[in-house]
DNA sequence: GTATCTGCAAAACATTTGCAATTCT
DNA sequence: AGAATTGCAAATGTTTTGCAGATAC
């Protein structure tokens, strides 16, 4: 499960080996409480109304720093703008093109056995998706 | 099939509603015949020793032309940088990350059902995986 | 008190925009 | 000539880097 609470993450980023910083604990609750899929602009000015002095070159390191280790994943799915997500399960999102939102949906890559890619070390598995959302769709 | 050959291409650009000038022609022409998945810089790099007076504003301009007009499409790995596609076949992206090249896999996430997008309009599919390829890994 | 972390300012890139020159018919 | 295309130069936006000051153990 993923933690939400400050001492919960405060816990959890020790055990990856990460000090517990204030930012970090605010940047990785603002990942586990708004399953929205932050921009790093997003994240910051998100924040920045709290912690006054917080710069984008910290929510920068914090984010590259919590993907190295494994406890947040980068993804990709517009030019020019990467987006955060703390939920490690292996799924796939969806962006709608009117509402810019990013949805999630279940789907599971490293379930399919994938012959092309045999000897190959797999790192990450993405899948994503465009088009137009549900709400969308109605108006 | 993809068109690889001036005369079949300058077919295909008229056919698809884009006027075939020198430039998208040899643009087209290296993304069929370079299954590298180029950046907007491999493409300007490699043709401009050619078409010696070519702007990569031009390259620009025709690869977000070709991707309006279905031509070709934009594939994203890597963050701040995005590659072109001249093969609109359903399939997925490998990228070695020890020497950078990307593989195509087969694979068509169009072929799957994927109950939690009922109702939302799909308008393009893409999978992809990072790892460390054959080769890299005997090395 | 020494390592680490934070944050400002500047730099580095990729991409876009405005506009003038060129090309095509 | 008129419309579309090209390409230069400047602007924009995101991410990175260098470094000085702040913080933590």
């Amino acid at each position: 499960m993923i933690p939400t609470t400050a001492e919960a993450i405060k816990f959890f980023l020790s055990s990856k080996g990460v000090k517990p910083s204030l930012q970090r604990i605010k940047i990785y609750e603002y990942l586990a409480t708004n399953k929205s899929h932050p921009t790093v602009d997003e994240i910051y000015v998100a924040l920045a109304a709290e912690l006054i002095t917080l710069s984008k070159t910290t929510v920068y390191n914090t984010l590259s720093l919590f993907t190295e280790k494994n406890i947040i994943s980068s993804i990709l799915i517009e030019e020019n703008e990467t987006r955060y997500d703390a939920n490690l399960t292996h799924h796939g999102h969806f962006k709608c093109v009117k509402c810019q939102k990013v949805y999630d949906f279940n789907f599971d890559l490293s379930k399919r056995q994938i012959d092309s890619l045999n000897d190959f070390i797999i790192a990450e598995y993405h899948a994503y998706i465009k088009g137009v959302c549900k709400k969308c769709n109605k108006t």
